[in-house]
This record gives structure tokens, sequence and C-alpha cells, in this order.
DNA sequence: TAGATACCTTATAG
DNA sequence: ACTATAAGGTATC
């Protein structure tokens, strides 16, 4: 395998890996050591994560191209990666690491709830993540805990992935579209996804069969592009706007899931509105518009932990 | 068009 | 041990 490191005193506002990767952004990642979402923080501060990625051209794309390992660790003041190709860009992109943290807080409001969570994970950054395998793990997120719609990607890369060999080790790959579209409900469910089960497999059926991709919602205006992700099986706003912020660089989205309704209820009552849309408006306003998204996850991550 | 309800499965609380 | 409850909601009526 290939290897690099990058200077993390070189990222405007550093990097927080074990947070970027353990806070419910994303569950295609894995750790090493199996050890995810374990509740002890300190336990994973040098922990290798790892993903497989399929690359197209100069784009991260889950349903084609080569699978390609990319593995991470957090060491010595270094961000290290081993990948099977030349991966210092696909790290880059994947961990958002060319966000200006410092840049992005101070577009945020000063509000002492923010301050607190940004205190406590200074250098955690959204990621980007593959489109496709990025709409199937929300899709799967709907009444889940974090740690289990993690599992169920796993269980659903084992069942349906591809797999890759890398110095001696095999790597499961995520299901294309093809292979989900292929797969039956009740092959689904024997997975646990219990009701998801259609949902993944019909939203598969639309990404194969070139009827629709997440990649569409791309280049329209934010609120278009999360009323055309509620096309797909299972994908609601809330499951869109997880797509939005954590694949397709709409920072400013900000998913209305439980931990954040609780949240506005406690710390914002003034932006409780009667619909999704209209609350959405009122939050993004509140914090801080453009980056909305990047205050929402700190904030998430923060209060998840303390309960 | 708004509002209530069913839905799979599992971990955790009581 | 056993039951109730809730988990990063959505589709349907």
């Amino acid at each position: 395998m290939k290897t690099g490191r990058i200077d993390v005193s070189e990222l405007p506002g550093g990097l927080d890996l074990q947070a970027t990767l353990e806070s419910g952004q994303s569950y295609l990642w894995r750790r090493a050591d199996g050890r995810m979402y374990d509740s002890d923080e300190q336990s994973g501060g040098d922990a290798w994560y790892e993903t497989v990625v399929r690359l197209d051209g100069d784009r991260v794309r889950l349903d084609t191209g080569d699978p390609t390992v990319v593995r991470v660790r957090q060491r010595d003041g270094a961000l290290e990666w081993e990948s099977t190709t030349d991966a210092d860009w696909v790290v880059r992109s994947l961990l958002r690491l060319e966000d200006d943290l410092p840049a992005i807080r101070a577009a945020t409001p000063d509000d002492s709830l923010l301050e607190r969570a940004y205190d406590r994970y200074w250098g955690m950054r959204l990621v980007r993540d593959p489109p496709f395998g990025t709409l199937i793990s929300f899709i799967c997120s709907a009444q889940m805990r974090v740690s289990r719609i993690h599992d169920m990607q796993l269980a659903l890369a084992e069942a349906f992935g591809d797999t890759v060999t890398a110095d001696g080790r095999t790597y499961q790959v995520f299901p294309t579209p093809d292979r989900l579209a292929a797969a039956t409900e009740s092959e689904l469910r024997d997975l646990g996804l219990g009701y998801r089960a259609p949902y993944v497999q019909r939203t598969a059926e639309m990404v194969a069969a070139g009827d629709a991709h997440p990649d569409e919602a791309r280049g329209r205006s934010y609120e278009d592009a999360r009323e055309h992700l509620t096309q797909f099986v299972g994908v609601g706003e809330k499951v869109a706007d997880c797509v939005l912020l954590f694949s397709l660089d709409f920072l400013e989205a900000v998913p209305l899931d439980t931990w954040i309704r609780t949240t506005i209820e406690e710390y914002y009552p003034d932006c409780e509105r009667d619909s999704y849309a209209e609350t959405s408006r009122a939050i993004r306003k509140r914090l801080g518009g453009e980056y909305a998204g990047y205050a929402q996850t700190y904030v998430f991550h923060h209060l998840r932990n303390e309960s």
C-alpha cells in the first residue's frame, strides 16, 4: 500500500479524527479495532479507521470505478494514511480537510451552547461521503441507534458487497446499486433492516435503473435539492438533509432529528414552527445560515455525548 | 392539505 | 426474568 502524512497543524482549525468519524455523520468508515462508538472517548485517540471508496476519475463515488482501500489514523500531530492508490487528495476530500474551521466558527453567532460544543470538539469536521452509500445508510437510520445503523451498513457490505484485498487483508466494499436492487425484501429483513428493507431495495432499484441518482441534487438551490431527494423511497425531509450535508456539500442543511428538535425546544423555542420546512428556515437562520450544518453537527455530538 | 397511525427490530431502563 | 419504551422518520390513510 502507498502511504502518506498530512501535517495537522497546516489544516485551518486542525483535526479531531475520532470526533469526525464517530459522531454519527458517517456510517461508511470502520474502526480497525472494531471499537467504534465505545463510550470511552479516549480509547480511540490514535485508532486506524478504514473505508473503501470507488474512484471515478477525479471524483469519489460509490457506484462506479475501482474499489480503493483508504486507512487513516491521527497520531503525533499528523494524519497518516495508507491506501491502494495515491490517496492524498481522496483523504482531503473525504474528511473535508479544506474547510476553514475558524472562518466557519466565526460565521456562526455567539451563543453559549455553540461555544461549548465547538470548544469541546474543536477540530471535528463534516465528512464528504459517497452519495449512494450515504443515501442508503440514512434510509436505514430511521428510528435506529447510531451504533446499530453502523452495524447494518457492515451487514449490507458483508452480504452484498464485493471484497478487495490489500496487504493480505480483505475489505468489504459497500454494495453497488445493482446488487442492492437485486436483493429481496426478505433477505434485507434477515439483516435486521425491518421496515426499511423495501425502502432500501426500491431506492437501489431507482438508482440502478438510471431513473434517478442522488448526485442530481447538486447544482440546485438548497430547498430544491432537498425536495428532489425525497423522490427516493424511504427518504423524507430529514434524511434528505443528511445526504445534502454529509455528502453533497450543502453545509447549510440542518437535519431536524429528535435531538435537534429537543434542542430547539430547550434553547431556541422561538424557532419552532408547525412544519419541517418552516422550522428548518428559522433554525438555519439562527445558526448562521451558510454553515448552519456545521453548528448542528457540533451541537448534535455534544448533546448526544452528555446523556 | 394537515394530522394521526402503523411500522421492524433491538438495546436499555424499570 | 419480563415488559415497556425509544431509537438521528417515513409512508399511508
